[in-house]
DNA sequence: ACAAAACCGTACCATCGGTACACGAGGCGG
DNA sequence: CCGCCTCGTGTACCGATGGTACGGTTTTGT
């Protein structure tokens, strides 16, 4: 039983580096049978078809990604009572996670399985679409904690301010790896923060002590 | 000679189609000629192997992107002359073409490649490369314009601004297809476009004349 | 008319995803 | 200690796919 998912989380660590690194349908099962000192017969005994693989993977990576959300974002609201105050500092500790990362953002599987699409069964792209809308979901409830404070400067729609957020980091990295520049990702997530800093300071303060506000994070 | 460029071209429509649709490791050389009515030998008479078939799609897709963007932002550029209003109004015309595509935007290649990296060609890697600073390129250009006339409210470096638009196109492709809303990318173009507007707008402007500056495209 | 360009047909090969099925080591409870 | 269950191994096989090789044929420009 042990010994079971032991083999599994190996199978999944191989299978989630080649595929980050090369897509998934370049990469091939009897190399990740090589790679992890296993047989075909048994690869096909953890996964069905490479279909439940792609699945497994993608449960596993979304599950990590919401662990470090959760850490990130709530130390940063640990050091601040301001919501805004709040996902400034965590948008700048998730970039300087991200710019700390020595050969940058390995890919993000969610994209990574958005281009097969059709390839892929529904349930896949099912699990694709509850992640982003899981991604508004936290980012939407951050945004609707500062609007309750801070009036902003142009009418916006909270989801799709949310979503940007999301936006910046799937095409920070698709950017990163076009130029080859793992140091894009990280910038252009203070581009971000530079955005919502914009969007929400310097604008009316709907509370009445907005001093705290003007610090610089 | 004629007809040998028409069979190319209509490979690569079809190529084009089926790897935007799949991914490029899903796309069956079979498949292809099955649809263009071509045998396996004419197929690699045009091309050598897959990864020429990758390399000639992409620098196609790359041309008529160029087309586009020059298209317009040449528009807009003709209907102002101030150099914010330009780009803000480009950004719109852009926001409104993508929203017209019936079924959203069909995908970006280069970050269709970019998942895959390392089965690539180097020369792919170098296209990909090259066309994201092609794109960096011309959208600096527009905001050295523009700082020439406006002060920015936030200090900020104009190539990793300029990566912004690529990443928000990018990043926007990727979030539609994974939410399944092909309304997000224009949106979040729109909230770039009120990023640029807050970043220059409302601060002092360097010009004697700012007046114009304060109508809304 | 002639040569080059643009294919067609066929045969073949290695790899890959996937199936099927028989068998074996190891632990664990009874 | 027996038998069962988990966790595999080993082997053989299948269809599809990318790719090669090569000879033949049609189409096209000149």
């Amino acid at each position: 039983m042990r010994k079971g998912e032991e083999t599994r989380a190996k199978i999944l660590d191989v299978a989630e580096a080649a595929v980050l690194a090369k897509g998934f349908g370049a990469t091939s099962i009897e190399e990740l049978i090589a790679e992890t000192g296993i047989t075909k017969s048994g690869f096909f005994y953890h996964f069905r078809d490479k279909n439940e693989l792609a699945k497994a993977l993608l449960e596993r990576y979304l599950e990590n990604d919401t662990r470090i959300y959760d850490e990130i974002f709530g130390r940063a609201r640990e050091l601040t009572d301001d919501p805004l105050q709040a996902l400034l500092l965590g948008l700048k500790l998730l970039s300087e996670l991200l710019a700390d990362l020595p050969n940058g953002h390995p890919g993000c599987l969610v994209a990574s399985m958005c281009v097969y699409e059709r390839s892929f069964n529904r349930d896949i792209q099912q699990i694709n679409r509850e992640a982003a809308l899981m991604w508004r979901r936290r980012f939407r409830g951050y945004f609707e904690e500062i609007v309750e404070l801070y009036e902003p400067r142009e009418p916006v729609d909270l989801d799709e301010l949310a979503d940007m957020i999301s936006t910046v980091l799937e095409g920070g990295i698709v950017m990163s790896k076009a130029l080859k520049e793992p140091k894009s990702l990280p910038a252009q997530l203070l581009l971000l923060r530079t955005f919502v800093k914009l969007l929400f300071r310097g604008g009316r303060s709907r509370r009445v002590d907005a001093s705290a506000s003007q610090f610089d994070i």
